[in-house]
RNA sequence: GUGAGCGUGGCCAAGUCGGUUAAGGCGCCAGGUUGUGGCCCUGGAGAUCGAGGGUUCGAAUCCCUUCGCUCACCCCA
């Protein structure tokens, strides 16, 4: 096959758009149950937007970007997560002169330069959401319980919460410091990759996977003891509010998230099986970020969650989607004057709201069975003996039962099969 | 970027110590009622065996190159 579509990228098939709408669906009610609204931004941004907001240290932005230069020679990057545009519209739009806190929600692309694998894609969809200028810790709950709340609404019921408070500006470097020292001290059994980050990510040592480096993370200063005051009663405060609405988590003090902007609570859901390679929804606080972008200081708290990821869970976990019965005809026609009916009817049927299409142009035999594969609810039959006699022959495909119909008839019964059958 | 596995009709695939027309299943089309689906039976269409080159009388099967896919690391949703 000459073209195949491109690395990392999928088709969304007819077959899996239930899936699709599913969690869309779901997504906007439980967000709206919330009283977040729906904001969409441009697939792609100015690329400094990424390069101040999400750091340029970090790997989505070190490497893996699709950025260019368009005609004017502006140079673009293609959205890798959600959080920044957003912030970028709030600042854009004045949203700080709406009254706080401002609840958005967003379903979108996004696009990293990765090597595909399970889970990850180039080209993948993000359900989140941002709640800004707020501070207090009841929001934080909140949002971890708006992507609790979801995950549970689609079905995925095997879930755990992890969270964890990585302190803010002020206690951070502490801590930092204090990890520094205590990995120094252990840097002759180091794996590569630590030593790497040791100087270039230290919070991300502590969820290295390798066997001997084990120790050294088990052994490690926690970051919870060195939050300052006001970290600390955040912290405590979110636990409590996670327990009022009845959301069990588990503290890990080796959780940390990729994104330079995070402060304070961070968060991780998963599934059962590995519980780090392929987390469903992350997120945090991030109360620098805006100022950090050019704007007042406000800060704000969010989760993007991979869509794939939740499909995929779905899927593993045999959740049924239940699609709605709807009317669903199919006029088959024998020789050219019936089609013509066939056409002009069907037109008329669509007209009213119901699903209507002509059979293809072969044998009856040929269409009913299509009829059938198309999952078709009804057939009307039209050939020369029904256009002769003005009835036409409709059969229910499920229950088998066929009646003579006239055509004014079976508008009439379209229009009150809508109202009287539709399943949800 | 690193490592491993794999690429046979639309899909799932047998065949891979080289040898006559490349199994089988699903799906598709047609016939088995003169105007009727879902089951069953029969038949049919559809593959330059990822691509390029090489070895050989002869290669899907061996060698080289290349592209692609998958999984893991890294990183993350």
């Amino acid at each position: 096959m000459e073209f195949q579509a491109p690395r990392g990228t999928t088709d969304v098939l007819p077959d899996d758009q239930g899936y699709w709408r599913y969690v869309e669906s779901t997504a906007s009610q439980v967000a709206e149950s919330f009283g977040y609204r729906r904001i969409d931004t441009p697939v792609f941004e100015d690329t400094n937007l990424f390069v101040r907001g999400i750091g340029d240290s970090t790997d989505i932005v070190e490497k893996e970007t699709y950025t260019f230069k368009d005609r004017g020679g502006d140079s673009l990057t293609l959205r890798p997560e959600g959080t920044a545009s957003i912030c970028r519209a709030y600042l854009q739009h004045g949203m700080h002169n709406m009254p706080q806190p401002v609840r958005l929600f967003y379903l979108c692309p996004n696009f990293r330069y990765e090597r595909p694998q399970a889970g990850r894609f180039r080209a993948f969809h993000q359900f989140g959401i941002e709640a800004f200028g707020e501070s207090d810790p009841y929001i934080d709950a909140e949002v971890i319980e708006v992507s609790w709340r979801f995950l549970k609404a689609v079905g995925i019921d095997d879930i755990s919460l992890s969270i964890n408070s990585i302190g803010d500006m002020d206690c951070r470097p502490k801590y930092v410091d204090a990890l520094k020292t205590h990995y120094q001290n252990h840097s002759s059994s180091l794996c590569p990759d630590c030593h790497r980050r040791l100087d270039t990510n230290p919070l991300r040592l502590l969820d290295c996977k390798i066997e001997s480096c084990q120790p050294i993370i088990e052994s490690a200063p926690k970051g919870t003891e060195y939050l300052c005051i006001p970290c600390n009663t955040h912290w405590l405060q979110l636990q409590e509010y996670l327990t009022a609405v009845g959301i069990r988590f588990n503290v890990d003090n080796t959780l940390v998230r990729g994104l330079d902007y995070y402060s304070r609570t961070v968060y991780e859901i998963t599934p059962p099986t590995d519980r780090r390679t392929n987390v469903i929804a992350g997120g945090g606080r991030y109360d620098g970020l805006l100022e950090q972008l050019g704007g007042p200081a406000t800060p704000g708290i969010g989760f993007g969650m991979g869509i794939e990821r939740v499909i995929e869970n779905i899927k593993r976990l045999g959740i049924n989607i239940v699609a709605d019965s709807k009317l669903n005809i199919m006029l088959a026609h024998m020789g050219e004057p019936a089609k013509k009916e066939s056409i002009r009817l069907s037109s008329e049927i669509r007209q009213l709201g119901a699903e209507a299409f002509v059979g293809p142009s072969r044998g009856l035999k040929s269409q009913m069975r299509y009829a059938s594969n198309m999952n078709a609810s009804h057939t009307i039959i039209i050939g020369d003996d029904e256009l002769s006699s003005g009835t036409y022959t409709v059969r229910d495909l499920t229950s088998g039962d066929q009646s003579e119909m006239t055509a004014d008839g079976i508008l009439n019964f379209v229009k009150d099969y809508d109202n009287s059958h539709r399943v949800n």
